[in-house]
DNA sequence: TAACTTACCGAAAACGTTTTCGTGTTGAAA
DNA sequence: TTTCAACACGAAAACGTTTTCGGTAAGTTA
């Protein structure tokens, strides 16, 4: 159980000083070519690695971005990250995780965790709670203290930083004018509460649609589902009650919900009823009828958000004090609609 | 743009040396009331938080769990990371993620990054790549030099140390047990091939279930998938050559795929085809008809891993240089038959 | 008054690096 | 012989903490 060798131990055991160690190891050219030979022998024969964390603190940087997402076991968010690691892991960085499980208060507690050098810039996600709240104090905070910060998927507009989205309100038009081209005339919308904002976006595409195919709007058409558990009853009324031609479900859960009380109504999907869903997850490919669905890429987000996020940190390096103009981004991930069996 | 306070700082603003602010600002009876409170003050004026990586130096621990696993955009091992890090966010630690994407070499490499000071210790499923080489020398290289390592799931009998496990043999035989139970006596097995630990400790169970309980063996009823993408022939062959009862599906992808091509094939389940599929996840749940599991409970496997680890770190803090032996335990965690309609 | 405790605070080491600067030795040029 | 550059290396600072140890002043006891 030897623990790991330092500069210092090399040192010692050679009988020379730490800086040469150090200089040899790194090349130097102080160096005469018999020491460094030597030095650099005995560091690979005990396999010397320099700590990182002695670096970090020496280079104030990390090489180490945070990421703050309401949940991981969950598809999207899965990719987003799968997209992040890929692209930090080029350049070098390593991902440090946190769950908020839709608190606000584990939100600002893993931030706050995270800020103290942890890091060198955050990747995050607004919780639901947070959305709801509309309390940011916290993001301000860590910007404020130098740390680049990039929002993805939920954001809020009340903070300007580099963002990457994709156009929810637009993908949920472009859906809508699929549908209405087929010739649905009476279609439902299953989305979330408001304070969501992708909810709230995509919300505002399906009525925009509505209104620039001159369709009558109806309230009664839109529902919103708190939690997915007792949501069954809810899906069901609608489809019984209303003669609806398509269903537009904010996720694969709604959508597969739909499917399955449609069955039990005596529904075909998609004869008798379309249905598209947002994110385009394992569900949608696996489910029967396979589901058409507006993919949101989210590995391409993440590589995006981490990209951003890099060329934030190390651009960072260059301007230490020049109080410059920050120009944040809003970068937009195209959707694409991914049509599938639930749709004719 | 304030950079973050340091206790330095702190002491010049208020005139005292760096060891009168940390000692007061940790409360010691060697500081007087007087200045005690006026740091404490200017402190949380300035809302100085002690930097983590100093302290990970000065401390010797990060208080930073390394985590490793093949992929994250994976349902299991997705929940295995959520019951991470709940526990190590309970204990006050943070977790940081690396994928292996199945590679050996992006597994060595990553455990090689984090090994230099950055984690206290790891939890790590193998990737295939490195079950099918049967080179551990990353890992009994990082445990050489004291640092503590969990496995789960995809382990090795070959490295001695904690790990977490279900039982798969154990879980394949009970699940095969309640399909003979209900008569049936033509039972297929879907697996991986035979070097992922997990696939051939399920074959094991499904083998001796059937000589236990009288029932021919058949190798025609094994098929071995490489990869998802193009089973769909495989699997239609098998159902359609042999009439078969019921098959067990050593993951939920096969078994909705399964599912899939019976019914094109005119066969209903779970009336004239049984299926059982480990892993229980997000599509077992949602499918048509939904799946009877192995439910594996990720969130368990990754408590236990959590708790198992970090007690290991800490027991370490006590017997620093005693060289006492160590014990490692595995834990198994206990498997749950999930019974949905793909059984009757 | 002398000796001693107590209260309060600062200097310095330590963690493991990198890097700047200084210094001693050598050889060659003057 | 003197002067100077080149070479090879070490000392020390810096990053931000915590903690041990030492020291000074005041107050207390003999």
């Amino acid at each position: 159980m030897k623990r790991k060798v330092t500069l210092k131990q090399i040192a010692k055991e050679l009988d020379v000083s730490i800086s040469t160690v150090s200089k040899s190891l790194r090349d130097s050219s102080e160096i005469s070519e018999d020491t460094r030979l030597k030095v650099q022998a005995f560091a690979k024969l005990y396999n010397y690695k320099p700590n990182n964390i002695a670096l970090s603190l020496k280079n104030q940087r990390t090489k180490t971005i945070g990421i703050i997402i309401p949940e991981i076991v969950h598809h999207f968010f899965a990719t987003v990250i799968s997209g992040i690691e890929q692209i930090a892991n080029e350049n070098g960085y390593t991902v440090i995780v946190c769950l908020s499980n839709e608190s606000f208060t584990k939100e600002v507690i893993n931030m706050e965790m995270l800020a103290n050098g942890s890091i060198d810039g955050f990747i995050i996600s607004l919780s639901k709670e947070t959305q709801f709240k509309g309390d940011f104090h916290h993001i301000t905070e860590v910007m404020n203290q130098g740390m680049p910060v990039v929002m993805f998927d939920r954001i809020t507009n009340e903070i300007y930083c580099d963002k990457v989205i994709i156009d929810d309100k637009h993908a949920a038009y472009d859906a809508m004018q699929m549908l209405i081209d087929k010739g649905k005339k009476k279609i439902a919308l299953v989305t979330t509460e408001d304070y969501v904002s992708v909810g709230k976006l995509r919300t505002d595409g399906y009525t925009k649609a509505l209104l620039d195919n001159d369709l009558v709007f109806d309230n009664k058409l839109i529902i919103k589902i708190e939690d997915i558990e007792n949501c069954e009853v809810k899906i069901g009324k609608l489809i019984e009650d209303r003669a609806i031609d398509a269903i537009l479900a904010v996720n694969e859960l709604f959508a597969v919900t739909i499917i399955k009380m449609a069955s039990k109504k005596g529904l075909k999907v998609p004869e008798d009823l379309s249905v598209i869903a947002f994110t385009d997850g394992i569900i949608s490919q696996y489910s029967t009828p396979t589901i058409t669905t507006v993919s949101q890429n989210g590995i391409k987000m993440g590589q995006k958000a981490a990209k951003m996020l890099i060329e934030r940190i190390e651009l960072e390096d260059y301007d230490d004090d020049e109080e410059h103009v920050q120009h944040y981004k809003t970068e937009i991930i195209e959707t694409q609609l991914i049509l599938r069996e639930s749709t004719n």
